[in-house]
DNA sequence: CGGTTGCTTGATTCGCGTCAAATGCGGTGG
DNA sequence: CCACCGCATTTGACGCGAATCAAGCAACCG
């Protein structure tokens, strides 16, 4: 399973052998948890990071008075936690919206890799600039899309990051998130979010329902949000 | 000038003499901008980094419609473009909103300081996560603070990151900001900003005004804005 | 089969956007 | 020193997008 992080890594640059078998071998445990399972506690002192291997999870940030926000999506093969690494504590939570298999390496490990693979450490490190850049697009999406262009921006980026893991093919993916779990990504109500969807589907361009998105007409879903997929950096460099 | 850079790593981590002299070397070239100048445009191919040594800049994104979001201020003391270093090219602009100081670091350099100092490599890469947990919080803001408490938070946001540098005492700092670009970070229109910022006012919390913010009553203001300042890891420790 | 959770709909409210015009103010040139 | 300009700030009127409240419906599940 550990192939889609592989995978997504090799999509953005050459991954050696050695480095193969370095990463492979900091793999120290593998566990499922079920679904709404708080993976990785805000503030908690970290010592592993964790690559999803299945499912999909997010990072999460609550106000006091409960409203909460997701501040990014993740999908198998990504790194959900690899800024704990450095930062040793999260500012978010990290939750399982799903049912999900994780994968856990020691910081120990990932600082044997930092010392022994400078590139394999450039890779990372791109890793979490590449989550900064999908920061950034939601920030824009939240401070200045319309709901519903913000809302179709999000299913183009998930169909690229889930096409890229072999997850999405033939213009649709499977999306087991609640309306409610969508409205906190959009930082919109579950309402709005409803009807949102309802406009989405009339439109011809997609549909969302049974936690299945069907993606009918993609140059038209693309042109309501505006999606460039530049900043998910797809290009394949020496990085 | 490069002090300020200094002060900024040396308030999460330790910096050796030996570090802190390749820091030093790795400046190339010092320049002046004017105001409103594109430093960094989106895209460009990337070969050197900018530390922001005097001034206001930011990044920002840009909509078809001529719509602008800015993802993040930077105060003196900030790597803006750090993460090119492995993006290679950006996914948004970086603009000087003030006459701004800027050193150059060539990516070569960069890259021999990852070589030669896995702990300082640690350092930068700790800077960038720290900017994406910068963005994550204004996630939250733009995704479900009010307008008030959004302004209320990033006032604050930027009281301690200057404080740190020494640009900021007595609840008071210069932010040469126009209520237009103001507006842009905050996701609302500039006659909005115009009516929180007097709302603000009328609470006696803070001011801004003459481009200075001057904080009249910072517990009151951290309570608008439910202001926790963990985001911003002022913790010294070993990364 | 009753209870829980998620989805859908309608009515109403509200935060903020938009448009337009007025006011203030630093800079510039005569 | 004043007239003028350009830009930022401020104000008022009005409209829209999305929140909120409340209720009904559908699906699942022990």
């Amino acid at each position: 399973m550990i192939e889609r992080h592989l995978r997504k890594l090799r999509a953005r640059d050459a991954i050696s052998p050695e480095e193969e078998a370095a990463i492979r071998a900091s793999v120290a445990r593998i566990e499922e948890v079920p679904d709404d399972q708080v993976i990785v506690p805000a503030g908690k002192e970290m010592n592993v990071c964790t690559i999803l291997l299945d499912g999909i999870a997010c990072r999460r940030k609550d106000l006091s008075s409960g409203e909460r926000q997701i501040t990014e999506l993740h999908v198998p093969g990504d790194y959900m936690d690899l800024h704990s690494f450095t930062l040793k504590r999260l500012d978010h939570d990290v939750v399982a919206l799903s049912p999900c298999a994780l994968a856990f390496v020691p910081h120990a490990a990932m600082a044997d890799i930092t010392e022994r693979f400078p590139h394999l450490t450039r890779v990372y490190w791109f890793s979490t600039n590449l989550d900064a850049a999908i920061h950034r697009e939601w920030v824009l999406s939240l401070g200045r899309r319309q709901a519903l262009s913000a809302m179709a921006h999000l299913f183009c980026e998930l169909y690229i990051r889930l096409e890229l893991v072999g997850l999405a093919r033939d213009g649709a993916y499977d999306l087991p998130l609640t309306q409610t779990e969508l409205s906190e990504c959009l930082g919109i109500s579950a309402v709005h979010t409803n009807r949102a969807l309802q406009e989405l589907r009339d439109t011809g361009t997609v549909e969302f329902r049974s936690s299945r998105v069907q993606i009918a007409d993609w140059d038209g879903l693309q042109s309501i949000a505006e999606f460039d997929p530049a900043y998910l950096y797809l290009e394949r460099r020496v990085r």
